[in-house]
DNA sequence: CGCCTGTTTGATCTACCTCAACTGCTGTGG
DNA sequence: CCACAGCAGTTGAGGTAGATCAAACAGGCG
């Protein structure tokens, strides 16, 4: 499995042309000039899994992006209720800029390298370079569209379509992580725990945990452990998922 | 009510100095020259409630502004689900810059008065000025944190809690557009019906309809006809509503 | 006046939650 | 090498918030 190695905890300097994420993070229409200037007042943090990165409502000196690794953004309610409204992988910016506090918790759920910037340094970039802000902007646009489609999630789908349709996401990823085939046969990994998992689809523990046995039962899935799936039935998950596949399939074709 | 008179079909003139969201739209940065170039060519549509500004999948030619009137941004599940993931008020931007095509159906939900731009200008303009881009920027940030707020409602709350919270957000807009003190008194109109109320919030008519009762015996709002509130206890509302309120205070008090 | 549409209220049903017990894995220490 | 915590996940039994089905009600409009 590529879970890239955490490189000890003291900061390593890396070009950033060389960058796993170059083509991918706010920085991938950078001109050379541009990088150049990013290369130099970048630095990378580690993060254990469960370890913080922002918290909510303090000021954040730092922001930037995922090199490795899976982050989950989290809101809590006064009284422990908890949902996770996004997950960010590699190359997706963390970070609120020109604002001093963020209004979640960033908390890593594997190892996770980050490569930061200091919040006015990379604010005095962003007004002066338009491709950055430009590419922000696109991500930030990509991010709101996820966001809403997983409101759809949240607010209509039942908790059988809500495992399928997070289970759909992780394959769609893992498909273009591994230039494989969206297909049955497909393996990959849930980063998350069970409980993580029922946070991020608002539901509970149990019911996820019922959920993924009945689409086992179902000869949808295979699950090998508590993390490991392998698709039998991508058609099928798709269907679960309560999404209708068209737009979907045209993905499958062009990739 | 300032609920904006429509002014008939055909497209009127209005300089864009004079705008009402001069100040809050898209193009609230711009300077004077700036400004003189989107006049050169935004054109206004008008909408009667109901109407769809932009289907799923369909490419869009244009896209700008609302500016007077409320505009739902809504998601359709095969089976006919339905979930609003936002809603939209003047100043709010419709569409999406640098894409063919929109995730989602915007439908008027009163009358709305639109200010757009063919989508190819707007996206040269753009590119050319920082300070318009800069705003989107800022504004798409914006309309991120409100969605993963509503995903904690859609995900986390009670219905109780669901529909308190929607009085409060109506609350705190009818605060600063009126420039009235958010407390006990405060007068507003649900834009909504409760069809659209319960599409919103991820419940049923039913469940809205008897938790907006239970509220008004709860002598936290008084209700006249289904859609004119007046509050009559907003710490009590806002407590309902599950968030905590500090950092809201802090916005009461400021303003 | 009677129809139509939107809303409220009531009675029942069910998907998911809650509480509780059990399983299996992993690490630790005798 | 085994015993046994300790924890993550699974499975079961029962309860409940909100959905569903159904009927009454209210306001606008021909």
């Amino acid at each position: 499995m590529p879970d890239e190695n955490v490189t000890g905890l003291r900061p390593v300097h890396q070009r950033c042309s060389d960058c796993p994420i170059r083509h991918r993070a706010v920085c991938s229409y950078c001109a050379p000039a541009q990088l150049a200037e990013l290369d130099a007042i970048k630095f990378y943090v580690d993060y254990a899994p469960g370890r913080e990165i922002v918290g909510t409502g303090e000021p954040t000196k730092s922001l930037g992006s995922v090199v490795s690794g899976v982050v989950a953004l989290q809101k809590i309610l006064s009284d422990g209720r908890r949902q996770i409204v996004g997950l960010l992988f590699p190359g997706d910016f963390i970070g609120r800029p020109f604002e001093q506090r963020a209004p979640y918790d960033a908390v890593a759920v594997t190892p996770v390298k980050m490569c930061l910037f200091r919040r006015s340094q990379f604010e005095d970039l962003l007004t002066r370079e338009p491709e950055l802000e430009h590419r922000l902007l696109e991500m930030t646009l990509n991010e709101l569209d996820a966001a809403r489609d997983w409101m759809v999630l949240l607010g209509r789908k039942t908790a059988r379509e809500k495992v399928a349709s997070f289970l759909v996401v992780l394959a769609r990823r893992a498909a273009v992580l591994e230039q494989a085939r969206l297909a049955d046969g497909l393996a990959f990994q849930i980063p998350l725990s069970r409980d993580a998992i029922a946070e991020h689809l608002g539901l509970t523990i149990e019911t996820v945990s019922r959920q993924l046995t009945q689409l086992r039962k179902d000869a949808l899935i295979h699950l090998d452990g508590a993390r490991d799936v392998r698709l039998r039935d991508y058609r099928g998950l798709l269907e679960a998922s309560g999404d209708d596949g068209d737009w979907d399939d045209t993905l499958v074709d062009s990739a």
